[in-house]
DNA sequence: CCCCGGTAATTTGTATACAATAACATGAAC
DNA sequence: GTTCATGTTATTGTATACAAATTACCGGGG
């Protein structure tokens, strides 16, 4: 995708995203493409990928709205999520890479540090609890793996699961990244599975008490 | 997607699976629009769409190829799908309609008659073998998993391994389709589960042995 | 013979105009 | 007051023209 579609898409993800164009709200390919400081064609572009990834849903009379989702639908997202990723891990424990392993290690131990610290930055954590699970994605090697990864935890809703996080929370999922990386070190797929299982469901669940869906 | 787009679609899908369209094969957006019929603007829309269902990739230049594939992909592909499906199947068990589980048991009547019979009419059972997949799947209950899992059967190369049985791998499928049938009259998830993925990875191997990737 | 520029041809990207369709409002009939 | 028909408006779908980018080809130089 070239440069205005390119734009276009990141525009209309980050409306998206903010909480700026809320789930729900109807999306005219005219105001984005004023928004977007572009025509409609490569706003319409935009616009279909979003669709493939779920940002948005079109009706049956083709007009698209930000995707909205129900208690239904989140649990089903994390079922998913839990049984992807853990199998992304237990690839990733006999695939991953002595450098990698050294990262991980190292943005977890920053991690802890931090918390142990008491300085709960969640915009910190966020960064760096994002950059585990990308690693550990990447590590898996299995491109469609990491397509249909993609397409659950870009979404706004499971994003925002992390930002809750109490600092009991913050602690615990650091404390499961470590195992993680315990099991990795150990090469074992089955552990990294378990842990990975674990940890996933349990961001699911922590989540769900804090934040009811209507 | 509205008529001409729709259309288009289906043509160069139609092309693709057909194999008229090789895999590495390049495709530009004029040629099809001859083909179809209708001006480069609907191909787009019908390319985009092929290209989030991995029929097609996008050069880094943003040139379009039928997607080819390897052994490694192949392995990768059947994994998903085996870990995808067994799920299904166990969503299925607990969540199966009568109507539905009454329109398994038939079919899988069909078919077995069909091949004690001595009729190893292909079509049928491809046919067959479709229908209760998917009814597996909507059985499920579960869109998005729904979504994920036809981006892995509808590739090509997926769809034409159980076109490659012989007569006693076609009566190991209806047999096994059978003793899915059973766990979903049992509502027992955990056989269910254990049945699909031992069915998905055996249709992968049966297949690597009789066409072995170049 | 190979390599390197430069230009022509091909292909994709974007904007715009117009057509088709769906939503909406208005008003008449019951 | 409700309902249905109809015209109006808003929105999406398609075609086309042109711009930008990429590729292929050709000629000259090393």
């Amino acid at each position: 995708m070239s440069r205005a579609s390119e734009r276009a898409y990141a525009e209309i993800r980050g409306l998206i995203l903010s909480g700026d164009a809320p789930p729900g709200s109807p999306l005219t390919e005219e105001a984005l493409a004023d928004i977007c400081g572009v025509s409609r064609t490569p706003v319409r572009e935009a616009l279909r990928r979003l669709e493939s990834e779920l940002y948005v849903v079109r009706s049956e009379s083709q007009r698209l709205f930000v995707a909205s989702w129900n208690a239904e639908d989140l649990g089903e997202m994390f079922a998913l999520r839990a049984m992807l990723e853990a199998h992304a891990a237990a690839r990733a424990a006999t695939r991953i890479s002595a450098d990698a392993l050294a990262a991980l290690r190292a943005g977890n131990g920053r991690l802890a540090a931090a918390i142990a610290a008491d300085v709960p930055d969640v915009a910190t954590f966020l960064m760096e609890n994002r950059a585990f699970h990308e690693i550990v994605i990447t590590a898996a090697a299995s491109p469609r793996l990491a397509t249909m990864l993609a397409a659950l935890v870009e979404q706004p809703v499971v994003r925002r699961t992390a930002a809750r996080y109490n600092r009991a929370e913050l602690a615990r999922s650091a404390h499961e990244h470590g195992e993680l990386v315990q099991a990795f070190a150990a090469r074992d797929a089955v552990w990294a599975q378990a842990v990975m299982t674990g940890h996933i469901r349990r961001a699911f669940h922590a989540f769900s008490a804090a934040e009811p869906v209507k």
